[in-house]
DNA sequence: TATGAATGAGATTTCATTCAT
DNA sequence: TATGAATGAAATCTCATTCAT
């Protein structure tokens, strides 16, 4: 009895605290679009409130500022990749079928028609304060996808490469997805994911007829 | 035969037009050079004219605004690019090594201190008039290497796929370098361009037991 | 004698009523502490609303807007001052007694911290409407000391001066005190307004040597 | 001969250089007029503009901000004041006569039509890098005071008092002049400025029957 | 009474571009 | 050819105030 109204206002609290997280969450989303549409530099914080259907002023009221909210996009999205690069460490498939596995989800994240954003891509515009702490998710997953690949070079998985640079050429191509991908084209999402990560894969496995004739048992393909 | 006085004239005015266009390169150059570090939306004909050691309203003497100079610059690197793709249509080596030799050309472009330019990355930001013959050499150079790989897989020198999404994942992992390539850092800009292409077409080419042989399977999945 | 019904509510609109008598109070005391720290136009409704622990949409509750909450601040430290002056009027002791009064008043009024309001110091920014009574009350404050400073004048008491001049001059000495004092610092509010208090009065007593016979070289005006 | 056209182009050099510190100094002398009449917080940059005759867009090639205009205001008239102050310290009349020149400075300074800038009583708006050193040039402004009246006392020229105090006193009454002054008023700047002085010092020294013998008694209070 | 959300006007500042010299 | 001055538009951000709850 007493407690109703304590309870009431701190349930009241509760809805409003959740209804202001769900709207910085549309913000977040409708800010990705913009920012996959037009890049970072290009979009101006009127485009993002036209976009989340609220007035400029009233942006920040949840954010700081154009930054801070480019922070929150590239967190997002680094987290979320950050999951699957878990998730597929925590398999216990070969180190081809984990990395393709990592490699479609982030393709599937970048090309996401509601949350996909392309928005970590541009990091340098941030200032040192919100940059490094993104810089140091990024690389975090990048040593992750290295790691992935020097383990299965070590295996004989794959073939005897840099792992940094065949990293950087895998991030690369999938990356570049966020450019050229239109969800009205003949392709999905999904299955753009896939054939890319065929293909980036394929290119490391090691030649079958493998110069020094290491292991037999190759990844994805038996006697191959 | 022109009379000395014409002639010294005639002279006169080439040296200018020629120190007008070197003039010219330079400043392309330093735009090149500032786009690649900032973006070009958050680059200022400040920064362009301080790179190139020239006073900002003397920009306009030789581009007539910021689009022409970002115009210059990707019609310029285009033209290098169609150039050794036609150097490799030329040439009569395998599928695979002329391939090669395109995407070898394509990022020692790019990372080339003094004459790359990432800047054919950013196209959106033109207006239509300067942007469109952009999109259409862009398109072209495309078109150019899809080609090459669609021989390839008729041929039977390189595994089915889906030739338009392999040749974005391969401009894709190329481009990117941009991003990431620091001169001063343990390998040269020609030795990326080596081992990235020869990750890249490694993917590519069909699987070694089967040269003569292709699988029938199609595209990406089959009955493999 | 109203009825017991009435009587109760009544008795709980008057507590009501003083009780958010009160919270303007606060609020105002809270505006003047921060108006003092950052100055009037520089100090935002929000800053005010920390400062008082309420919301800044509640402020309006309380006061039409942040001008209404200036012209109180600086019509309450008016009246405190005003009240000071009556006081000293009322007394019978010399005119520099007097003086010595108000001036030690305002200094302790201003220095106060928790009543404090150095407030009326920014008048010009109020509109018309809140700024003319303000101006009133602060002239009719002047003008009394001007009038206690003249009557020390005509009894000889004090030496002869441009009283308006003077006047400023120990209303900005004791405003200025706002400015400078730290409550941390060495001296107590009330015995800097005493030190103050005694030097401004020094300059004005006349000479000693010539009470009842002022010199012939009088301040600004020769013979006469 | 061979030098003319270098002598020419610095000749041209020099003469812009100086039409643009002109232009500064015009910018500046607007703004203090400005500041006087609103004060900082109150005053736009595009009141500034306008009363400078410039865009406000304009105002950038001069002056990095607000902030760095309300600065050179400040630091400009500190460093007049500093000179008086000098100037004084080089005279070899009394204490009392040196401290009024002083104070006649400063008074004429503030008041001054054309130069005049109220503006350092604004200090702590600054951002720390502009604050500081105008805060250091602040004090020893004030230091230079309070070591005259400190010598003062110690000749016997001035009673026994607070030196801080008093010479906040001072600087109190002086500074609000910028307050209430019209020029437009009964007296002139120069005028104000002399009968101030007067009474300020009037208040310092030691009473009349006292010059060869300094009362024994201690600050604000003894025998009188 | 109290709050957080919302807004629109306006602040400072930047910037591509033009112009006088 | 070259420059610094100048401008107007637009960008980011702030803020007093109002509103729904």
């Amino acid at each position: 009895m007493v407690h109703s109204s304590n309870t009431r206002s701190k349930d009241a609290s509760g809805r409003l605290q959740r209804r202001a997280e769900a709207r910085r969450l549309e913000i977040l989303r409708a800010a990705a679009r913009v920012f996959r549409r037009r890049g970072f530099a290009a979009t101006g914080m009127r485009e993002i409130a036209a976009e989340a259907d609220l007035s400029s002023g009233n942006l920040y009221h949840y954010f700081r500022g154009k930054d801070e909210i480019l922070y929150f996009c590239q967190d997002r999205s680094l987290e979320r990749m950050l999951e699957a690069l878990a998730a597929a460490r925590a398999s216990d498939a070969s180190e081809a079928t984990r990395l393709r596995e990592v490699v479609r989800a982030h393709v599937r994240c970048l090309l996401d028609e509601l949350d996909g954003s392309a928005a970590h891509l541009e990091v340098e515009v941030l200032p040192r304060e919100l940059r490094d702490p993104i810089i140091d998710k990024r690389d975090r997953y990048e040593r992750g996808l290295r790691r992935m690949i020097a383990a299965g070079v070590k295996t004989g998985e794959f073939a005897r490469c840099d792992a940094r640079l065949v990293t950087r050429a895998i991030l690369g191509a999938a990356n570049w997805t966020a450019r050229w991908f239109r969800p009205e084209g003949p392709r999905s999402a999904t299955s753009v994911a896939d054939s890319l990560s065929d293909y980036l894969i394929r290119g490391l496995v090691a030649d079958c007829d493998s110069p020094a004739a290491p292991r037999p048992a190759a990844d994805s393909g038996g006697s191959r």
